[in-house]
RNA sequence: GGGCCAGUAGCUCAGGUGGUUAGAGCGCACGCCUGAUAAGCGUGAGGUCGGAGGUUCAACUCCUCCCUGGCCCA
């Protein structure tokens, strides 16, 4: 076959319709997005889609407040896109969906960064006016609240940025205020203690995030504790081994723990006869030569070797002393077994008193239950032989008998195995002692000293002081004198937690704190209405846990299971920058003041000057006539900031103060969603969840939606350290907010999830995509118009078919929106745009639109259903990529006053609202099985181009070849019910009557086609082969009417 | 160390109650087109479903242990 071209082939170029729009490919979003934000700003978005919602269904998200410092981090960016896109879709479904921004403001870091910027400028904390301290935390806080503003809004982020709310607003603290003292009006409130590290030399209570650990040496020692009565009588008159490296702690040894698992010998102190000349003159041996020791059998060696260091003077001695399991008690057992032994403490003995009688483990001498003012010892000072009255609370306290207890942190690690237990210095110690009803004693001042009243400690230094744990040291001298004293040497290094502000040594320290009871019965109040009887925070929170949506579900399993087992609220710090926990408490009765009208003048103080509202100088006046100031304790103490952030939802949803959160359906939920990252359910979910079941009886929120952490590339949590972290403004300088926004939302962000350069690059790709089919749609309908439009049921079946798969992909949508499903409903779209419209509708009705006449009735169909794909998929695409459906929405409706975030998601056509458009889902079924006869053909076509002989599909000359069978009867009607050559891009198709078997590609293939090349001429126009074309370049009757017509 | 959660192609994700050769989009390779052109179309190659046991006729799906990572605690 020769080649026939016309030889003066015309141009037809300028009589074909290419798409026309200035919307260009090339997005350049970090240089476009600022301009359309600056739009939106001057056009008041916010107001205005309030204005154009007001009285709709109301969906009410409630921001959680982020911390106010520090720059925006990708968690942030994730986090306020989410919102973001909850807010703009359910806008789009119709709904008024407000969002209020707000920054959580008091709290122990910004309190720190400013005591830092005094430090830089040489200035002492303690000199600075409280007052005028807070005033600059204020300032710091407003300082980065303004910053992430900025931030957070280049995201796109639509929300009421001009007024969000701020913890640290004067009507907020007066409302947090008015929440705590309703705790205290319905009795959910109490005094009590706990262990916090403290720091001796700031007299203050530390955060963790103070601490820092660093090496040192301390003294280790180890004592003797006599025990006098236990179900193992062997053990009675043997001696308990306890070791620490905190000695001045044993004063207040008021227990001794052991491991229930751990196995415990009984050991004689011995030493080799000849070496008996080598003692050390003032060596306990004395007391201890041939008496028995208990103590961990892992561990038993290594205490001989301490003890034999301090009782002889050879070198070697360590190895010639001998320790003999003692004959009596074979088989010593298990840690269980010591159950109901008892001790006595060692500086019982320096009360010259009879030995204390076994039984009744105490309380505290020094007051017990929930009020905890120390009280007063007998102060007269005694050593060893003075007599002190066996009835005074200090000697009462060291011969109460001290208890062996079950602790599971016993470990053989070091020590002996039997660890002291001094309720008032440590964590175990609190916990185990509490579960006995043994309570602290408050022996140490905030200074580390020994209270004054403590008989011969008092005054004798900060226990921190090394000296004073030294090997003869006040501690270590009164154990030797008392005979308690095995070993002590200042030898032992180990890693010891240090005040990062002074770099002093901290201790655990009980002080006072108050709590919120979680299983105490909630008094009843007119504002407080439960179910229960005997409703207690606990179980009111668990109830409004299971009437609450968890997205994902298995939140619910989370928050639930920390609510079971949490252990009391603390409330208090000991802090500056902070909701003040406004509280009188009566100096004789210890129990808080509660009337209606002084806490009513309180809240009012706090409204008019926030938290300096609550000052030594307001409290007569707050306290009123009726209270003499003289005869009340004002607490000082400062409200967990989980507390503020806990009552977010009265004073911002239920204030008033933003009308567009107040609810008008009568809804008692404040809020319809809470969204925040997976730890919140130990934070903000939690503290809302019980402070709103606390006064109200119910969660603030119908729903709970968690997201994951963002990871680096490979999965690793980022840090800056290892320098692999992800800027978002950088990611929106480089690549625009529009691409995070994407990012965020095709991320499984319900768990952790990932992001990176190479991520990031898929991400921009797939951006591309939908940016090129918008860019196709606007060209595609240059000067389209209603007049143009076309009913849809006189529309071509191709036509009906894209509406259908138009309308199936909106209810999988909407779907996709109700689930908070983002990473489907991106990947709907992209899918849809890719799949059914550029690689299938586009490319097929590409001849249509190029070169039919503007007239025809197939090209008005399809431009009428890119009218309405335009309409639907800019809608869709508006909550993703904010900045990218407005340029598309303003390219082609241009409107200062108008916005693409105005509009309401697009109404489509169903199978459901018009039945007869789609066949019954016949003409589905029918476009289905062709959308495959289409992928085979091209499947077929693929050879011929690959091996040259064929270039363009258009080329291709498909045959059906039928193996008579009834299946291809039907198909064949299929394909020549449709112009299959049209839908497959190809010349021409014929229907083979009589398969020839020779031509199939290969035995038992599907093949179905045969192809080979067309031996029609060119249309020098539309580029199609057919018949009526006389020779290449001429044109076909269609285009030849097109043109000349 | 404890509680909870996750681990499917290079990337992002699908894979009801266990059942035919594990899917999609993107990317990649190759080819086509040159009238969506730093675009569009097609074909193809990529996975022992984190690992090891076990239950079952049958496991990506159920059980146990381990590894890796994450959040919250200690």
């Amino acid at each position: 076959m020769t080649e026939k071209t016309a030889p003066d082939a015309v141009d037809y170029r300028d009589t074909v319709f290419l798409p026309k729009t200035d919307f260009p490919m090339k997005a350049g979003l970090p240089q476009k997005e600022p301009g359309i934000l600056a739009r939106w700003q001057a056009m008041d978005i916010y107001a205005e889609t309030r204005k154009r919602r007001a009285g709709r269904e109301q969906f009410i998200l409630h921001d959680g407040p982020p911390y106010a410092n520090g720059d925006m981090h990708i968690g942030h960016a994730l986090n306020h896109i989410l919102k973001d896109m909850v807010c703009r879709t359910q806008t789009l479904l119709g709904k008024d969906s407000p969002y209020v921004p707000g920054w959580d403001c008091h709290g122990l870091p910004i309190e720190w960064r400013v005591e830092e910027e005094y430090r830089k400028k040489k200035r002492n904390k303690d000199e600075v006016p409280v007052k005028e301290f807070r005033a600059e935390c204020r300032a710091y806080a407003q300082k980065w609240v303004d910053v992430q503003r900025e931030q957070v809004k280049r995201l796109g982020v639509l929300g009421n940025w001009d007024k969000p709310y701020l913890t640290m607003d004067f009507d907020a603290e007066a409302t947090i205020v008015a929440e705590l003292l309703k705790f205290a009006e319905s009795g959910q409130l109490y005094r009590g203690a706990k262990p916090v590290m403290w720091s001796p030399v700031e007299k203050t209570a530390l955060a963790e995030a103070e601490v820092e650990y660093e090496d040192i040496t301390s003294t280790q020692i180890d004592v003797a504790f006599e025990i006098v009565e236990s179900p193992i009588p062997e053990l009675v008159g043997a001696h308990a081994v306890i070791w620490t490296t905190t000695p001045w702690t044993i004063p207040v040894n008021q227990a001794i723990a052991y491991g229930p698992d751990v196995e415990y010998v009984l050991v004689e102190l011995r030493v080799d006869a000849h070496k008996r000349g080598a003692f050390k003159e003032d060596a306990p041996l004395e007391k201890f030569y041939g008496k028995r020791a208990l103590i961990a059998e892992p561990l038993a060696m290594a205490f001989i070797a301490r003890w034999g260091k301090g009782v002889t003077d050879a070198d070697d001695g360590v190895s010639e002393i001998m320790y003999t399991p003692a004959a009596e008690w074979e088989s010593i057992g298990k840690g269980s077994d010591l159950a109901g032994t008892v001790a006595r403490h060692p500086m019982a003995k320096l009360f010259d008193s009879p030995l204390p009688r076994a039984g009744g483990a105490g309380g505290g001498p020094l007051g017990s239950g929930e009020a905890v003012d120390a009280p007063t010892p007998n102060p007269s000072r005694t050593r060893e032989g003075d007599n002190i009255d066996p009835t005074s609370p200090l000697a009462e306290f060291y011969l109460r008998p001290r208890p062996f207890l079950p602790g599971d942190f016993v470990t053989t690690d070091s020590g002996t195995g039997l660890v002291h237990m001094a309720p008032d210095h440590g964590e175990d110690d609190f916990d185990l002692c509490k579960a006995h009803g043994i309570d602290p004693v408050f022996a140490v001042q905030g200074d580390g000293k020994y209270r004054d009243d403590w008989a011969w400690l008092g005054g004798q230094g900060s226990v921190i002081n090394p000296k004073f744990n030294a090997p003869d040291g006040p501690i270590c001298s009164d154990l030797r004198e008392s005979g308690g004293l095995l070993a002590a040497s200042a030898d032992y290094k180990h890693s010891y937690p240090h005040s990062w502000r002074s770099k002093a040594k901290v201790i655990y320290r009980c002080t006072p704190q108050w709590f919120v009871p979680m299983d105490r019965a909630i008094k009843p109040s007119p504002s407080l209405s439960l179910e229960g009887e005997r409703d207690t925070l606990r179980s009111t929170a668990l109830r409004a846990i299971q009437n609450t949506r968890f997205v994902p579900e298995k939140g619910r399993n989370r928050i639930g299971s920390m609510v079971e087992g949490r252990p009391d609220w603390v409330l208090s710090r000991q802090r500056a920058w902070g909701v003040p926990i406004t509280l009188f408490v009566d100096r004789k009765t210890g129990q808080y003041l509660n009337d209606a009208g002084v806490n009513a003048r309180i809240v009012a103080a706090m409204k008019a000057q926030g938290v300096d509202g609550w000052s030594d100088e307001a409290a007569p006046a707050l306290l009123g006539p009726d209270y003499n100031a003289a005869d009340y304790e004002r607490v000082t103490d400062i409200l967990d900031v989980w507390f503020d952030s806990g009552c977010t939802h009265a004073f911002v949803l239920e204030s008033g103060k933003w009308p567009e959160l107040l609810r008008r359906d009568g809804s008692t939920h404040p809020a319809d969603l809470y969204l925040e990252g997976s730890d919140q359910h130990r934070g903000w979910f939690q503290s809302s969840l019980l402070e709103s079941c606390g006064t109200r009886g119910q969660a603030p929120y119908k729903a709970v939606l968690t997201h994951g952490f963002t990871m680096d590339q490979k999965g690793m949590k980022m840090s800056k350290s290892i320098g692999n972290t992800v800027d978002p403004l950088k990611v929106m300088q480089t690549n625009g907010a529009d691409i995070i926004r994407l990012w965020a939302l095709s991320v499984d962000f319900t768990e952790d999830h990932r992001i990176g350069d190479e991520i990031l690059k898929g991400v921009a790709d797939q951006y591309r995509k939908l940016r090129n089919t918008f860019r196709y749609l606007l060209g595609a309908l240059d000067g389209f118009s209603d007049a143009e439009k076309v009913p849809v049921d006189e529309m071509p079946e191709l036509e009906r078919y894209v509406l259908h798969l138009l309308a199936d992909m909106d209810a999988k949508l909407r779907q996709a929106v109700n689930d908070f499903d983002y990473n489907s409903y991106v990947r709907l779209l992209s899918d849809f745009a890719n799949n059914d419209l550029s690689a299938f509708f586009f490319d097929i009705r590409k001849d249509s639109l190029y070169c039919d006449a503007a007239t025809s009735p197939k090209r008005m169909a399809y431009r009428t259903v890119l009218d309405i794909l335009f309409h639907a998929l800019v809608r869709y695409a508006a909550p993703v990529l904010v900045f990218t459906a407005e340029e598309v929405w303003q390219t082609r409706f241009p409107d200062e006053a108008e916005s693409v975030h105005f509009l309401e998601w697009p109404e489509v056509l169903t199978f459901d609202n018009e039945p007869q458009i789609f066949g019954n889902s016949e003409l589905v079924e029918k476009w289905t099985t062709l959308r495959s006869f289409r992928a085979m053909a091209s499947e077929q076509i693929e050879p011929l181009r690959r091996n040259k002989l064929i270039g363009s599909s258009l080329e291709a000359q498909l045959v059906f070849e039928m193996d008579g069978s009834s299946d291809d009867k039907d198909f064949s009607k299929l394909m020549t019910s449709v112009d299959f050559a049209e839908l497959a891009i190809v010349a021409s198709i014929k229907i083979s009557e009589f398969g020839k078997p020779e031509h199939k590609v290969s035995e038992g293939s599907e093949t179905k086609f045969i192809v080979t090349k067309t031996t029609h001429h060119k249309c020098g126009r539309c580029w199609r082969h057919l018949p009526e074309v006389t020779e290449d370049g001429a044109l076909c009757g269609r285009c030849e009417e097109v043109v000349n017509g």
